[in-house]
Order: structure tokens, then C-alpha cells, then sequence
DNA sequence: CGGATAAATTGATGATGATCGATATGCCGA
DNA sequence: TCGGCATATCGATCATCATCAATTTATCCG
């Protein structure tokens, strides 16, 4: 559990970010300025991209014929271990980026559709 | 130097991201997938905005008045010391997010026009 | 010049994170 | 049922990073 992973009811980074701030811009108070508990949890989503090897997982993985990937196409290209990739992809999982399906011994991961244009939403609405 | 400090000719991580990514798009073998120095560069920018400190600097620092902020304006809404504050907008200049003018003894801080915008156009073009 | 203020830099420390080797889990075929 | 393969998890290690206290640099004013 490198990522949150605190009980959130399964939520994941990118849905909570966007639940707090639908309920941001009702708050009484006028919510201009970014407060301490979004600015954690949109830290948290901006994490799971602060690495190139995370990076190019997502790219690999959107690139792919069919738009999903198995682990075992995803450990060659980046040269790393395979337990390092699946953590990676655990990563992006939790914050809600991919998604994975397991389909028998293979674990096949595919893009959230819309997620990196929600997240490019949060960016712009800093 | 907490950030690069390698030798761009004054060029931000911004900058150096969108000049390769120019480049990229017209190389001969096709570039769909991210490459190990493309990630490089992009994660950089996104390791930017990975600190929640950050993004409330960023954040404050776009809602202020005027658009711009000194260093006292910003140490005591995120209750940081005034070094890791300019240590935080340290990395947020050389990322080519903020801007800093000197004027006196005060350092302004204030956005780069459209840099949000551009960062958001890198994530989407993942 | 000399004191005062704002900001940047330095050095050190504690925490977080990326990676790997080893192991565990889960599924398939013989 | 057993051996083998794909993936996940665990534990440890090394590197990176956020933060602070202390100091330095730079600017203004009397």
C-alpha cells in the first residue's frame, strides 16, 4: 500500500479531488484559494504522474492496439522489474487513472476514459 | 539548487518539454509512445506540482490581487517558514510555472500567462 | 556608515518514494 | 493433483525531498 489507501470507501484520488470540489464552491466562505485539505489530495493525484516511468506506462497503455496492456508488455519497454511495474500500476489504479481487469492469468490494464481530461480540468481550475 | 540546475541555456522544464515534444512529433519513427527523455522532462513538471504547498502557492498566488504576491504574503496562510517558502517558489520559477520581479527589497511572484494551460495540454497529449 | 527588513542560500534531519530480490497468490494445463 | 506461469505482495535499501535553524545577501532608511 504505497499510495493512500486510507478508508475512503473505495474511492479513488481523482474522485475524491473532484467530489471536495464540487462541495468547494458552495462553501459559504467563498472558496477562491486552495485550502489545505484539496490541496493534499490534488497533490496525491499530481504524485502518480511525478514519475517517467509512470509516465510511460500510461502512454504505452494508450497507445496500445485495443487500448489495454498486460503487465508482461509493459515490463520490457520500460526496463525495470516486474514487481516495480506492478507497483507502478497499482499507483495509477488507486488514483483512479487505470483500470484493470483480470481475465484469467493475465492482468490486462486499460485508461479510465476521461480521466486525464478531468485531471487536466483540476489543473486549470487551480 | 533543488530542482535541475543542469545546464538548459535558461530554459524551464516547461519550455524544455514543449521544444522536445516539437521535436518528437516529427521524428521518423513515428514517436506514439513516450521515450525515456521525454518522460524525464514531463515527470519534472509534474513533480512540480506534486506538494500541496505548492499548489496553494499557485493557487494564492493566482487569486491575489493584482496577480502577484510577495514572499511575506505567502509565508502565513500555508505556515511554512520563509525559507522552505522560497524554496517552494524557487522550484515553481525554475519549472516555469511562476514568475519572480524584484522590486526593492520585495520579490513579486506571479503566474505565467498560460502556463497551466500548456501543462494541461502535456498531460492530454500523453 | 549602520541598523533594520525581505529574501535567498546553506547544512542537516526526518520522511517519503523507487527499486529490487524473495516470496506468496491465483490460474491453467498435463 | 501437481508443476509452471503471470501477477501481486513483502522487506529492505538507497535516493530524493520537505522542512527547519542559522547564515548570508541585498535593499532601504536614518
Amino acid at each position: 500500500m504505497s499510495v493512500n489507501m486510507m478508508h475512503n470507501g473505495g474511492m479513488t484520488a481523482l474522485q475524491i479531488v473532484e467530489s471536495t470540489a464540487a462541495e468547494g464552491c458552495c462553501t459559504p466562505s467563498g472558496m477562491q484559494v486552495l485550502g489545505a485539505e484539496e490541496a493534499q489530495g490534488k497533490a496525491q493525484l499530481f504524485k502518480a504522474l511525478a514519475d517517467p516511468n509512470r509516465l510511460r506506462l500510461l502512454s504505452i497503455v494508450k497507445a496500445s492496439d485495443g487500448g489495454e496492456a498486460c503487465v508482461c508488455d509493459l515490463t520490457e519497454p520500460l526496463d525495470l522489474g516486474q514487481p516495480t511495474v506492478s507497483h507502478h500500476l497499482k499507483i495509477l489504479v488507486d488514483t483512479g487513472l487505470l483500470h484493470r481487469e483480470k481475465r484469467g492469468t493475465w492482468a490486462y490494464y486499460s485508461m479510465v476514459p476521461g480521466a486525464l481530461e478531468r485531471t487536466a480540468d483540476v489543473l486549470l481550475a487551480l
